[in-house]
Order: structure tokens, then C-alpha cells, then sequence
DNA sequence: CGTCGTTTTGATCGCAGTCAAACGTCGTGG
DNA sequence: CCACGACGTTTGACTGCGATCAAAACGACG
């Protein structure tokens, strides 16, 4: 079985066989965190990187009142927390969503990687500028657009996402993820989430179910929220040297 | 005259006389852009890695509506685009607020530096992270703070960053930023700025006016908003090991 | 003194928030 | 097999924050 990290870095930088089975090696331990509980709490620091191998989880923060804002969805084949090698401390929590499949790298296996292995040290590289890039889409999405192209422009982002790591096929996923969590991650209420949805559906611009969603036509969808791809910096969408988006 | 960026760098990883020596040798090619003119345009792919000097600049995206985001400011000692060199293109633009004294700096030199000394890499390393953890309390700003907290974790998080580069003395700094940009920045229009700030003066939080802020108390300002600095893992805040907040 | 960009004010609107209750589904235990 | 509770989704009624539109005031500058 190819790991979805393999998939997710192929997307974004050409690899050879020797460097696939280097990030093979790095799966050594490996762990199971049960749903809604938290796989690096805020503050932590710990010694280990954390390579989300099956489920879904996310990056959290939580205020003084309470309420909860969802930063990113990390999906198989996401690092929770490579940069805890140059940084100090967690700046905000990471919490399970679904029951999940983590492994765990020591830092030594990492250091070891990128100081031998020079091409994966840019994929990892890569790998997170393009966490950043998402953050700025997220920025847009809560800001300058409406509820319901913000929502549109999620789905899109975690349907392509999906696909990139071979979880989507034939344009359905899974999306083990309850409308309060789409409501944190959005920046809205579970309510207003739920309306938003329910238009989706009428439009005929998702099928969402039993923690399922399938996108009829994904053109549509994207054109509806304005989503470019270009953005994730994916190796299929670059030097294309067009002018019109790539719906 | 100590670079600001030498400050900035500091700030958060301890540097050495020659380290510092290197980072002044970065700065040769020196240019001027005008107010309201790109840095560096959306989907550009350039060949230099830029470092603001002085102004005040800001990345954002524009929507097909004619809307913009901005994303984050930039101010001395900040780089625009030091991940040009890993990714393909921009997927954002820069744009100059004030007028700009700008260095370009090749990606040759770039890559020389961060081969021969390993401590400022890991110091330009985490300046790109802790501008990933900006992004993310810029996430919680709009999606989960209300417009007042916004503004008011906003104007905290310039006013660190101005006093980390020695731009900050007694708590006034300069701001020469328009309402209409602060709106960009939040997400909420310039109307509702304008009366938010309006709000934040009359209960004595901020003086603001004529491209000045000062900050009559510092404390009182961040518990308003409940902003919490470890977000930027500046040195003088780690390990203190404290569960209270460090307002 | 007129122009332009920016800030300020006022009046009105509407999207999304809030509060609360009902409903469906599923797993558990009586 | 059914009662029960937990959890998530859905619906309704009402509220309010921030958006929108428009105009006036202000201030810097040529």
C-alpha cells in the first residue's frame, strides 16, 4: 500500500524510488488516538512528529469564552507538527476528530532525513507553505466571502485534497466531520451552517450525507465560490502558462 | 544602524557578531517603491527574495468581485517572499501602504547562507513559521472575536512587532495605515472600522489619529482582547513556564 | 481656493447569530 | 424488544451586529 503522505508529497515535487522508501522507513511507530481527543494538546512540546496516517483531525484554538476556531483539517498524510523542530512550543492544540492512525517520528529520523535527503527536505518545505497558503484562503473565506461561497470554497479544497491522496474517488469522500466542526472551521454557527448546506443541496451543488459528500460537477462547484486550484502549488496545475482559472 | 531584520531575527533566535555581519551583507541591492504600487505582483515568479527596510506593505488577494484581503502587514525587517525559492509562483500580492525602501536580494545569496550558516537558517525558518501563527490568530480574529477584539488583537500585534524592531518607543508608533486598509485586514468594512475605533478611543484603550497610535496602557489594551504573545514565540517569552497569560 | 483622499456621521437593511425546541439515529441497558 | 439517553441535524421565531448607501466634514496639498 502507497501511504498517503507519499501521494500528498508527489503532488506537490517529483520524488524518486529511493526517497519513497526513505519516507516509508519513517513510519515506525505507530499509534491510535480515539476521536475528539486531543493528539497534541496547546503548550506541548513534545519530541516526536505526528503523521496523521488514517482519520481526520484538526488544528484548534480555543478562547477565553469557550468558543473554538478550527484552523486547518488534517487529513491521511498530513504532518500535525513539523515545524516543533524549530519551534518551541505547540501555539495551538490538534485534536481528533474521527478516531485516527498517527505515527509517530522522533526528531533525530527528520533531522536525518533532510540532512541527507536534500529533495525531501524541499518537499517537506513545500509541504508546509502550502499549509500557509491554505491559511490565507481560509482568510478570504470568512472575510470577503458569504457563507455559502465560504462553505462551497471548504468542500472544495477538502474534496481536491482527498483526491491528491486517493481518497476521493469518483468525485465522493468521506466527511466524517459534524456540522459544528464545519461551523468552527468556517467561522460561523452550526445553525447558519446548516442552512448554508441545506442551499447547497437545493442548488444541486452537493450530495452531503451520513458522512458522505459527492460533488455532481466539480466545475460547478468551483466556479460558484471562485476556487483555483493554484493556490495548493500542486505540480499538474503549474507552468501551465494560462490566463483562465483552472476550475 | 542595526537592520531592523537583525532585530527582528533576534528577537526570536540569538544571533552571533558574525551571523549578524551576514545578514548585513544581504542587504546590497536597494530599490524605492511607491505607495500603493506592487512589490511583487499575484502569480509573479521572481528571481529576488524582497526585505522590506522601511514602510509599511501588505500581502493580499483580490477577489473577481474587485474585494480585497489582506492577509498580513509588513513592516522593517520583514521578508516578502523568502518561500519564492520553494514554491513556483506568488499566490498572493504585496503591495506598498507608504512608500517603500525595499532590498532585493538573490536567491543564489539566499541559498549561500542558509548552506554555510545553519543558525540563521533556523532563524529564517522560524520568522516563516511565526508568520503562520500571525495567520492563524488572524483566523481567530474574524471567525470568533467580535469587531472590537478584532481591531483591538490587531492593534497589539503591530504594536509588538513595531516595538521588535526598535520602531516602537513608549508605546507610540507610527501607523500610516488607512481605515480602509484596516478593513481589508479584518474583514469587516471601512464604515464599521471607522466606529470601532471610535469605541476603542472613547474607553481610553488606544489614541489614534494623524497616522500615529499610542497605547496610554499596554495591559489593559491586551486583556481587552485577550492577546496572549506566546502566538509570536519570541525568546524573552519562552520557557517562563507560567500558566497566566502574558499580557 | 479647489481637489482629492480619508474620516466621520446618519439612516436603513439583511445576513448571520441567538435561543429554544423537535426530530432522527444509534448504541446501551433494562 | 423497547425505553432511554447521547449526539447530531433540522426548524422556527426573534435579535442584533455589522453591511450598505449616501452625504457631509475634514485635512493635506498643489
Amino acid at each position: 500500500m502507497v501511504h498517503p503522505v507519499i501521494r500528498k508529497l508527489e503532488a506537490i515535487e517529483p520524488l524518486t524510488d529511493t526517497e519513497r522508501r526513505k519516507i516509508d522507513s519513517l513510519v515506525r511507530d505507530v499509534g491510535d488516538v480515539a476521536r475528539k481527543t486531543d493528539i497534541i494538546a496547546d503548550g506541548e512540546s513534545p519530541n516526536y512528529v505526528h503523521l496523521i496516517l488514517e482519520g481526520w483531525a484538526a488544528r484548534y484554538k480555543v478562547l477565553r469564552d469557550g468558543s473554538r476556531r478550527i484552523t486547518a483539517f488534517l487529513i491521511p498524510g498530513d504532518f500535525c507538527d513539523l515545524h516543533i523542530t524549530i519551534l518551541d512550543a505547540m501555539d495551538h492544540g490538534i485534536v481528533a476528530l474521527t478516531d485516527c492512525r498517527v505515527a509517530y517520528i522522533e526528531q533525530a529520523t527528520i533531522d536525518e532525513v533532510t540532512r541527507s535527503t536534500p529533495a525531501l527536505t524541499r518537499a517537506l518545505w513545500r509541504a508546509t507553505l502550502v499549509d500557509e497558503a491554505v491559511l490565507r484562503q481560509w482568510l478570504v473565506n470568512c472575510g470577503r466571502r458569504n457563507a455559502l461561497e465560504a462553505v462551497a470554497h471548504l468542500l472544495c479544497e477538502l474534496h481536491l485534497r482527498m483526491q491528491l491522496v486517493g481518497l476521493a474517488a469518483n468525485d465522493r469522500l468521506d466527511l466524517p466531520v459534524t456540522q459544528e466542526e464545519l461551523a468552527d472551521a468556517t467561522g460561523m454557527t452550526p445553525v447558519h451552517i446548516n442552512r448554508t448546506l441545506q442551499r447547497l443541496r437545493n442548488e444541486g451543488l452537493i450530495e452531503l450525507g451520513s458522512g458522505t459528500l459527492y460533488v455532481p460537477d466539480v466545475r460547478t462547484l468551483r466556479r460558484a465560490c471562485d476556487f483555483d486550484s493554484a493556490y495548493l502549488h500542486l505540480l499538474s496545475s503549474r507552468s501551465v502558462g494560462s490566463e483562465e482559472k483552472r476550475y
